[in-house]
RNA sequence: UGGCCCAUGGUGUAACGGUAGCACAGCAGAUUUUGGUUCUGUUUGUCAGGGUUCGAAUCCUUGUGGGCCAACCA
């Protein structure tokens, strides 16, 4: 064994985070030699990005401590579970880069877990109880009034043994009774007044299918299904807090591996909605095309819209964990795509308003094909050509009549270098009936070639372009922020902040020929642009293009304060 | 007015009784054939009162503010 010269690694002078640091005390202590994580979904929606928080933790604790990461699914509930959402929770969490250690089910366990029932019953710890719901609820009392007991309370074990076994066989319709944990009816903590550990439903289960009648609730189940897989550490968003005492005593009454649960804050996000519930309205009430829209904060929909899973886990990993509630700022996740784009996008030229540019001293059946770079942060990536010639089109903000002062593009008598090709200037324009511009006139300066420029000319601003008669028709797809308040979910109706213009579409951009060949998923910048990937709808005769995020504009900024 | 959790710049997050730091955002400048990138500089903060201590963001206490909890949901 070679003695280690290994340097002080960051990582261990890296603060830690509270859930690290109750890891790294159970580690040094022995109360662990490994630890287990789970990152347990219901399957009855699709993830967003306030789960891919929770899965880069539990999967990059599992990864920085050398344990392990199940994915469980909680699917306890079979009427609001489909496979639809077991097949897209597993799909993302593999797309985000993480692999499960196992793929395991709360419905593994219902044998168990009955079992484990009749253990508490016998044991005089559960009951079945005929009660309605709302003789229940009114026996539960409130916080500051402590509940009474329903005449079912005291049925002796050998009695409640051969309900709880009536109520599995189906003997009883559904909401005819239910099993309860005998607990504590005066507990200032609402779960222990007797809750609820079965219900009657005779309801086709997407896997156990008709097999079961009796469905388990979240806290007999979530907390077992921990213990039967071994999580040491079992971490779940804060609301569950008042869960815990439910949860220790369950395994505490049944002597099983007392799995532990630690709580963090959820994310949020400016400008937008996470609940499962809001996010499903607008899904079934048609505000976006679907989970996977690219403006929903879904992972399907941040996958479409062009986010990446480097980008993503960047962003969870800046986000921190604590427990203190939070809105996270949506700029965090535009610098993180932003940051993980520069890198490797490959750079392309895109016209999104075309506004036509006659360059008059030029040949006209001259075509010169430039060098151009495929992205300046990277030489890897080597240089493609694109095609210049005498017409060629521009974006419409890039000229302007009467150009604002700091206005460095394209106006009358000015001068622009056109990126990689030649400084131009504004020699007129051409303008129809109603006085619009259809044409910007312009010479260009011969010796002003990029990279055998001898012109001598310094100009200030750059614009890109393309050959009019090369340029190929490309449909854009502009995403903005869905809500137009950074916190919708404190209004009185969220949807009434959806944003009107959160998505315009551009049927007839204009993009350079080697655009054509693109693929779904493809991630580019468009110069000056923002960055773009190609959407799923795509096809070879028609491109699709949706804008993950503009560039940053300091321009705009600049136009916006000269307004004002 | 029950119980639990939380409180550090605009937003997050560190500081584990010893100089309040980092990131994003903002602002200013340099570089730039992307008004991008990069680099430099910079504005802004410990909820309030009391206590312990040589010393408190940190410990204690009271208050204030916020969040969660009384689904046959998870």
């Amino acid at each position: 064994m070679a003695s280690s010269t290994e340097p002080t690694r960051d990582e261990s002078k890296a603060p830690l985070n509270f859930i690290e640091e109750i890891i790294e005390e159970d580690l040094r202590s022995g109360r662990h030699s490994s630890i287990q994580t789970r990152f347990p979904p219901e399957p009855n929606g699709y993830l967003h990005i306030g789960h891919a928080k929770s899965i880069c933790l539990n999967f990059g604790l599992a990864q920085k401590y050398g344990g392990k990461c199940n994915l469980r699914y909680d699917d306890t509930n079979p009427t609001s579970e489909e496979q639809e959402y077991v097949d897209s929770i597993l799909a993302d969490v593999r797309w985000l880069g993480f692999e499960p250690d196992q793929v395991l089910y709360a419905s593994d366990y219902f044998d168990q877990l009955y079992e484990w029932a009749r253990v508490l019953v016998s044991k005089g710890l559960a009951y079945v109880d005929f009660s309605t719901p709302e003789e229940i609820a009114a026996q539960k009392g409130s916080p500051t009034v402590p509940g009474t007991p329903t005449p079912y309370r005291n049925t002796p074990p050998e009695e409640n043994l051969a309900l709880l076994e009536r109520m599995k066989n189906g003997e009883f319709p559904d909401g005819h009774c239910v099993l309860r944990a005998k607990i504590d009816l005066a507990s200032p903590n609402m779960h222990l007044r007797d809750p609820y550990m079965y219900r009657i439903k005779h309801a086709r289960h997407h896997r156990t299918g008709d097999k079961w009648c009796i469905y388990p609730m979240y806290d007999w189940a979530h907390g077992q299904s921990d213990s039967i897989e071994r999580v040491t550490h079992s971490i779940c968003t804060l609301e569950f807090a008042p869960h815990r005492p439910l949860y220790d005593w369950f395994i505490e009454q049944l002597g099983i591996f007392p799995s532990k649960q630690y709580e963090f804050a959820r994310l949020n996000l400016t400008y937008t909605v996470m609940s499962k519930r809001k996010l499903l309205q607008l899904v079934q009430q048609g505000y976006v095309s679907g989970w996977d829209d690219p403006r929903m904060p879904t992972i399907s929909g941040l996958r479409r819209r062009g986010y990446t899973p480097e980008s993503i886990r960047e962003f969870a990993q800046r986000v921190g964990v604590a427990k203190r509630e939070n809105i996270i700022d949506v700029s965090l996740l535009e610098f993180c795509i932003r940051e993980d784009l520069n890198r490797r996008a490959p750079r392309r030229f895109a016209v999104l308003h075309p506004l036509r540019l006659v360059i008059t001293n030029y040949p006209e059946d001259q075509v010169e094909w430039l060098e151009t770079e495929n992205n300046p942060e990277d030489p890897q990536a080597g240089y493609r050509t694109v095609p210049f010639s005498r017409e060629l089109y521009i974006e419409r903000e890039d000229f302007l009549e009467n150009p604002p002062p700091k206005y460095f593009r394209l106006y009358p008598g000015g001068m622009v270098r056109l990126k990689s090709a030649y400084i131009v200037e504004c020699t007129g324009v051409q303008k129809d009936d109603y006085g619009q511009i259809t044409a910007v006139l312009c010479r260009y300066i011969p010796e002003s070639r990029s990279g055998a420029d001898t012109s001598g000319l310094k100009v200030r601003g750059t614009i890109h372009w393309l050959s009019a008669a090369h340029a190929q028709t490309a449909e854009v797809r502009l995403y903005d922020r869905l809500f137009q308040v950074e916190d919708p979910s404190s209004e009185e109706d969220f949807k009434k902040a959806l944003n009107p213009n959160s998505l315009q579409i551009l049927p007839n951009a204009l993009v350079e020929p080697a655009l054509l060949e693109t693929q779904p998923g493809d991630h580019f910048q468009f110069t000056r642009l923002g960055y773009f990937c190609t959407d799923p709808d795509s096809t070879p005769a028609k491109p699709v293009f949706n804008r993950t995020v503009t560039l940053k504009d300091t321009w705009a900024k600049e136009a916006q304060k000269q307004r004002n």
